[in-house]
DNA sequence: TATCTAGTTTATAATAATTCTAAACTAGAA
DNA sequence: TTCTAGTTTAGAATTATTATAAACTAGATA
């Protein structure tokens, strides 16, 4: 398998988050991160188009634990959209999302673009774990 | 059956809803929406209460069947919290939430107790559907 | 470089929430 | 009372995801 020049970017990711640097792996990496703008996908979409073109195969096992690593290790950002399918952003900055519920996309929305001027504080011993808007847009 | 007063808003609720009124849908409404407050539930909890007590047994499918039927009707609303287990909020008005990713529990944020001040235009041919939050807590 | 082993991959099975199916039942119009 | 479209139900099917366990491999060590 032909791996960019950012292997070592990669073999790093990959190191920690306590996973050692195999082919499958890699071709994840090469698919997510060798890339100019970040994006966003599901399971199902990555590993239809990571087994679609030739080279090592990858399997969905392997996939799904992956990226459950990625996202624990913080280079993969989990967003909640429908009920029924995990969404995963490679843009892992603190940010807003369109969801298109027609398309089921999901759009960035930058972080300044929302302003919460008046957010009630949390119950007593509880703290807030994330305040990321997802507003549902349709035709 | 005893199905209290409030027979007549029920099956006001259900023809509404294009269901006509059985004893099973009764027995889903009375325990909906026969309570001074309002409260969040899940299909897994609302099969459990209904059918602990004694009297007319409902089928899970029967369940969804109405649940999914009220929601569509506005008698109740869908929260979005964890990808794997719907919940549903029988406070139909716009409002927001506090999840806790601890107990799972939902807790009602009213609609004035979050300003948003800023928010972005959708793209174009398209409009905001819905724009409540859920504000995740942990301990 | 050969050996060894903990970590990895994979096909497949299991699970969990939800939806579908189709046969038996029933509300309510006639 | 009869009739039929709508309803209920048990169980099967589906979908996303997680678990299992046997075959493989990275890379530390001899
Ligand atoms: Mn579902
Ligand atoms: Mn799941
Ligand atoms: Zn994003
Ligand atoms: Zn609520």
């Amino acid at each position: 398998m032909i791996i960019s020049g950012n292997l070592k970017t990669y073999v790093q990711k990959l190191r920690s988050s306590n996973l050692r640097p195999t082919k499958q792996r890699l071709k994840i990496c090469q698919f997510l991160f060798n890339r100019e703008k970040t994006f966003h996908f599901t399971v199902e979409t990555l590993n239809k188009k990571i087994n679609k073109n030739i080279g090592t195969k990858v399997s969905l096992a392997t996939i799904y634990n992956t990226v459950e690593a990625f996202t624990s290790a913080g280079y993969l950002k989990e967003i909640l959209t429908s009920k029924n399918k995990s969404y995963y952003d490679t843009n892992t900055k603190s940010h807003h999302h369109f969801y298109d519920e027609g398309s089921k996309e999901l759009t960035d929305i930058h972080y300044s673009q929302i302003k919460l001027s008046k957010v009630p504080i949390p119950p007593k011993g509880k703290k807030i774990k994330n305040l990321e808007v997802v507003i549902r847009i349709q035709k």
